[in-house]
DNA sequence: CCATTAAAGTTGC
DNA sequence: GCAACTTTAATGG
């Protein structure tokens, strides 16, 4: 968890529960307040000129929402939807700023979430602008799961579906799904009730 | 429990 | 990448 809940409740933070697809922020809209997810997931998207979506990252418990736009005043740039019943702790401009001032040792925490987005950031764009689709597809899970501690094969179970792998990685869906068969043929890969296993 | 419908996954073109 | 099709999950009797 970026920041311990106590100290974002002691600051005035409040609780939210949103349903799947509520819309947390949308794109264009003013940064009010710090978001920080206790429970659920959380979709961080775009669409483009066509209509297609392109989901920038998913992210989960303990992880913050945009807090990046906070410190440089910007309209957020993307969408922030819930995927699934969330629960999120927000907290106003104000009083997080202030809650800083008192506890000067929570910017090394932010420091290290955002450096954490931003590693994501370069790892994701150079597997995502390959031209091979399953380069694509195996950077998405590569970073998945380098955060587990299990690493035999298999251990993983991706936790998302064949259209939202290919909205993290700009392909769309049919492509997605071939290359994830590819991938289940060349025994990268192990399906079984239709969960990827990685 | 079953029927209905929505969503996700699949396949041929 | 579209459209048709299949399978699974969700919803409401």
């Amino acid at each position: 968890m970026v920041i311990n809940e106590k100290f974002l409740l002691s600051a005035g933070a409040e609780v939210k529960e949103y349903n799947s697809g509520d819309i947390i922020f949308h794109d264009g809209a003013t940064p009010h307040y710090y978001y920080q997810i206790i429970k659920g997931k959380v979709k961080l998207n775009n669409y483009n000129k066509e209509g297609k979506e392109l989901i920038q990252k998913i992210i989960t418990e303990g992880e913050s929402i945009g807090e990046s736009l906070l410190f440089i005043g910007k309209p957020y740039p993307m969408d922030a939807v819930a995927l699934e019943p969330c629960s999120i702790i927000k907290l106003c401009r104000n009083n997080f700023f202030s809650m800083l001032n008192v506890y000067p040792q929570l910017y090394l925490d932010l420091c290290k979430e955002l450096s954490d987005c931003l590693y994501y950031q370069y790892i994701m764009l150079q597997s995502n602008s390959s031209q091979n689709p399953s380069e694509r597809i195996m950077g998405v899970l590569d970073y998945l799961k380098a955060s587990k501690k299990d690493q035999a094969p298999f251990s993983f179970k991706i936790p998302f579906t064949r259209q939202q792998l290919a909205s993290l990685t700009g392909l769309c869906v049919e492509t997605a799904i071939r290359v994830i068969k590819d991938m289940e043929r060349k025994k990268v890969v192990m399906i079984k009730d239709r969960k990827i296993y990685f």
